[in-house]
DNA sequence: TTGGAAACTTTTGAATACCAAATAACGCAT
DNA sequence: ATGCGTTATTTGGTATTCAAAAGTTTCCAA
C-alpha cells in the first residue's frame, strides 16, 4: 500500500498523488475544512483526474479527508479528540510491534537496520524535523516485526501520527531519544516482554507530555459553519 | 470509508464495486492468485474502468489483492500465516473496543442496539451464515465504542475476519453465543475492565479452536508458480 | 430591506475513446 | 525441447464529453 516514503521510484502515479496531498494536508497548506476541487487540484499536480480520484479513497480510508457523495471531498479538521485517539491506538499497537520485533531477533533476525535507524535518529540531519526521524524509527520496528497485517494497520495509523507530531512542539520530544534507545536495545537483545513494556511506557509518556499542550492548540470541533475554499484568504 | 455493509444506498459506485469484489474473493469465486483483468471485470460488473480502478486501491489497502505496476492486480492467497495475524490483532483491538464501549455505557450511552444485535445473533435467520452474524456483533461493539480511529482500523481488519470466518467450519463456532452474551452484558452493565478481559478471552478461545483445523485447510505458501487466469480450468 | 423562488453556473460521478509503453504470448528457427 | 524476435494484450494514463445534483445568483414581491 501507500508507503509514506517520499515518492518511491516503484510506485504508481496515484500513490505519488496521495503522498503529495498528505504532505499538503499535514503541512497545513491545505487547512482543515478546505474543499478539494478535482479539476483545480489535478491541474496543480499536473495529472489528470483519474490518478487523483484513485488517491482520494485512500486518503479517506486514512482519515485525511472525508467525501460526501455529489458534494466533494473536504480536508478533515484535526481535533483534540483525534490526538487522544492516536495515543489510544499507539498504546495498543506499538507494544505488540515491539514484542514481535524482539521475538524475531530472538529467533535469529538481524537488528542491524533498526540500530542504524536509531543512530540516524540521534545524529539527525540539520534541515529535518525530529518528528520525521521518530516516525521512521517506529516504522523500522514494524518492518522488523515482519507482520503483514500489523504493517497495514500501522500504515493507516502512521499518517495521523505524522500529522499529530507536526502539531507537537519540538521541546516535548526532548528526552525521547533515551527512551528510544532503551526500547531499541531491548528489541536488539531479543527480549520481547521488556520491549513490549518499554514501548507501552514510551507511548504513555508521550501522551502525558503532549496532550496538555495540544488541548490549547487544537480545535475541539470540526468547523463553525461555511467551509472555506481551498486557500484561506490570509 | 467502505463500510462492508451490503451496498448502502448512499454510496458511490466505486464502493459498491469494491464490495462486490470483496464478496467474490471471500466466497472463493475469485480464488487466490487470480489475475484481475480490468476490462473483463468492468464488463462483468457492468461499469466502466473508472469506478473499478478507484476500487482497486481500496482492496489493496485491505489486503485482498496486491498490484504490481504495469503487471496488474492479483487476488491474495489466504494462508495460515494470515489467519494467525488476524487473531494477533483481534487480540489487541477487540479488548480495547469492548473497554471503550463499556465506558461509554457507564457514561450514559444506550446499549440498546447492542443487545438487539446479540438477540439477532442468537435467533439468526435461516439462510444466513453464523459467521456473518458474529461479525455484525463485533461491528456493533465498535460502533458503540464511538472511536473514529478504532473504527477505521477495525474496518480494515474486518475484511480479513470475514474472509477467515468463511473458511472456519461451523462447528467451531458452537459455544460462541454464550461467550458473546457474557461480553455484551459486561458492556451493557458498564464494566470496562470485565468487558476488556472477556473480549480477550473470547478471541483467545477462538484462536485455540480455529487454528488447528485451519492449518490443514490453508496453504502455507502463496502459489507454486505461474499464476492461473481468472477462472481456474477446473 | 428582507425573504424566497426561479434561473443560471459549477462541479461531481461516470462513460467513452484513445495512446504509449511494458508485458505476455506466440511462432519460428535451431 | 530451447532461445530469440515479433506480434498481441493489457496496463497506466490523458482528454473529452455528458447528465444530474449542488451551489449561486438574480430578481421580484411583501
Amino acid at each position: 500500500m501507500a508507503n509514506p516514503e517520499p515518492s518511491e521510484p516503484e510506485a504508481g502515479l496515484s500513490e505519488r498523488v496521495a503522498e503529495a496531498l498528505r504532505e499538503r494536508i499535514i503541512s497545513g497548506r491545505l487547512p482543515g475544512g478546505s474543499k478539494l476541487n478535482e479539476r483545480e487540484l489535478s491541474a496543480e499536480l499536473d495529472v489528470s483526474r483519474i490518478p487523483l480520484r484513485e488517491a482520494l479513497p485512500l486518503l479517506e480510508a486514512e482519515g485525511f479527508i472525508h467525501s460526501e457523495v455529489r458534494r466533494g471531498s473536504f480536508v478533515h479538521t484535526f481535533t483534540l479528540r483525534d490526538a487522544v485517539e492516536v495515543f489510544d491506538l499507539r498504546l495498543r499497537l506499538e507494544p505488540f510491534a515491539a514484542q514481535c520485533a524482539a521475538l524475531r531477533v530472538a529467533g535469529g533476525a538481524s537488528a542491524e537496520d533498526l540500530l542504524a535507524s536509531l543512530e540516524y535518529a540521534r545524529t539527525g540531519v540539520p534541515g529535518e524535523q525530529a518528528s520525521g526521524r521518530n516516525s521512521d524509527l517506529h516504522e523500522e520496528i514494524v518492518r522488523l516485526a515482519d507482520h503483514d497485517l500489523l504493517r497495514r494497520l500501522s500504515s493507516l495509523l502512521n499518517g495521523r501520527v505524522r500529522w499529530l507530531f507536526r502539531l507537537t512542539p519540538e521541546r516535548d520530544t526532548h528526552g525521547m531519544w533515551e527512551e528510544h534507545a532503551e526500547l531499541v536495545h531491548a528489541i536488539a537483545e531479543g527480549r520481547p516482554a521488556l520491549a513490549e513494556a518499554l514501548a507501552g511506557a514510551h507511548v504513555e509518556r508521550g501522551r502525558h507530555a503532549s496532550l496538555p499542550h495540544l488541548s490549547g492548540r487544537l480545535p475541539s470541533e470540526p468547523v463553525p459553519r461555511r467551509a472555506r475554499k481551498t486557500r484561506s484568504p490570509a
